[in-house]
RNA sequence: GGAUGGAUUCCCGAGUGGCUAAAGGGGGCAGACUGUAAAUCUGUUGGCAGCGCCUUCGAAGGUUCGAAUCCUUCUCCAUCCA
């Protein structure tokens, strides 16, 4: 068979029921779950990450769960390096990794171990760029960004400031243009053996479950876990406080909006961010999809035929 | 019963004779994405049909070369007077 290292990965969008069936999966096949999820990572944000608790586990082991605190920043770079070194260690276990979670961008990262340039703490550049993008407009920046780099900037939308900054940024620390890495790290090849599992329902289905999650996360206490945060120190230049949910209460608490337009925004915020969830998996080039409809909405047909195409169909296949 | 204000495209809301299928926002839909990614950003949104036609601004009539915009009556809503 293969060389190459078995890694199996189940997403899709938020509230489809990747967690439930994730444990299915590792109690059948014999793995070791990887949350891919940008927010889970957080310590005490619990209740709107929907993350899974301890007791609910089945004995099957989590990984990158509560890896940091609330006011640390996180991002992929970090993410990569924790999930391969989680990938070895489960493999030295002779156990199957199965990466979980709805960071489309983070599972990509490790997938194809894309390579992403050394970077210090060193963030006084990127506060310049930002300066300037307030005081002379994005328009200014995205000239800057012409000069340097053309193909990035006939790439990258000029009001995208925060790739803007980026590209800018990926310059100045590496003297090349940002398109000629992105070109590079395109077409990797994955060194994984894998299955690329998505999971999806009809859209009216997921919205529905949307709510009805938003409204389970307020009867459990969603606004005295952000209160808690804030009171910690939390604020909301942070990136933890960016998730949803947490932005939109925070601004319940700080008084500019009321706790109904607030559940609203949530709700709308989480059925947007399932959409581009969405998107995203549509244009990654090896996912396996599963729609609920085709199965009869049976959680035990899901589960196995993608126990049988473990099995069976080593992938991806050329 | 009387007076006044209002009824606009999925929603809110501009528009007071032609440049209006109708500003803007929201929602919906679609897309981008390689160190903030639950972030950030873009496009599109009456129907057909490739710059042409059809239907639309509470309803029905009318004025006009031409009306969402003017007139008449009606329906409903809001406030006020009885």
């Amino acid at each position: 068979m293969s060389e190459k290292k078995q890694l199996i990965i189940l997403t899709g969008p938020t509230a489809v029921g990747k967690t439930q069936l994730s444990l299915k999966l590792a109690d059948r096949i014999g793995g070791e779950i990887i949350s891919a999820d940008s927010m889970q990572v957080y310590e005490t944000m619990d209740i709107g990450t929907a993350k899974i608790k301890p007791s609910m586990m089945q004995g099957i082991k989590h990984h990158l769960i509560d890896i940091c605190k609330p006011w640390e920043d996180f991002n992929v770079v970090k993410f990569s390096t924790f999930a391969k070194a989680a990938i070895d260690e489960i493999q030295k276990k002779n156990k199957i990794p199965i990466i979980v979670g709805g960071t489309g961008f983070y599972i990509q990262a490790v997938l194809y171990d894309i390579h992403f340039t050394e970077n210090q703490e060193d963030n006084k550049y990127r506060r310049e760029l930002e300066a300037i993008a307030r005081e002379q407009g994005s328009e200014r920046l995205h000239e800057m960004l012409r000069q340097i780099d053309s193909v990035s900037a006939d790439l990258i939308h000029a009001n995208n400031s925060k790739r803007v900054i980026r590209a800018l940024e990926y310059y100045q620390q590496t003297g090349e243009p940002i398109s000629k890495h992105n070109q590079e790290e395109r077409n990797r090849n994955s060194p994984y053996e894998f299955h690329y599992f998505v999971l999806t329902e009809k859209r009216e289905d997921l919205y529905r479950k949307i709510d009805q999650r938003v409204d389970e996360m307020m009867e459990q206490g969603l606004v005295e876990e952000v209160r808690r945060l804030i009171q910690q120190g939390c604020d909301q230049t942070m990136v933890s406080m960016q998730g949803l949910g947490y932005k939109e209460i925070a601004l319940y608490l700080s008084g500019q909006i009321s706790l109904e337009e607030a559940v609203y925004q949530i709700k709308r915020d989480t059925r947007h961010f399932a959409k581009r969830q969405l998107t995203w998996f549509k244009r990654e080039p090896d996912v396996e999809w599963f729609h609920k409809e085709e199965y009869a909405y049976e959680e035990e047909c899901i589960l196995e035929e993608m126990i049988r195409r473990i099995e069976h169909e080593p992938r991806p296949t050329l």
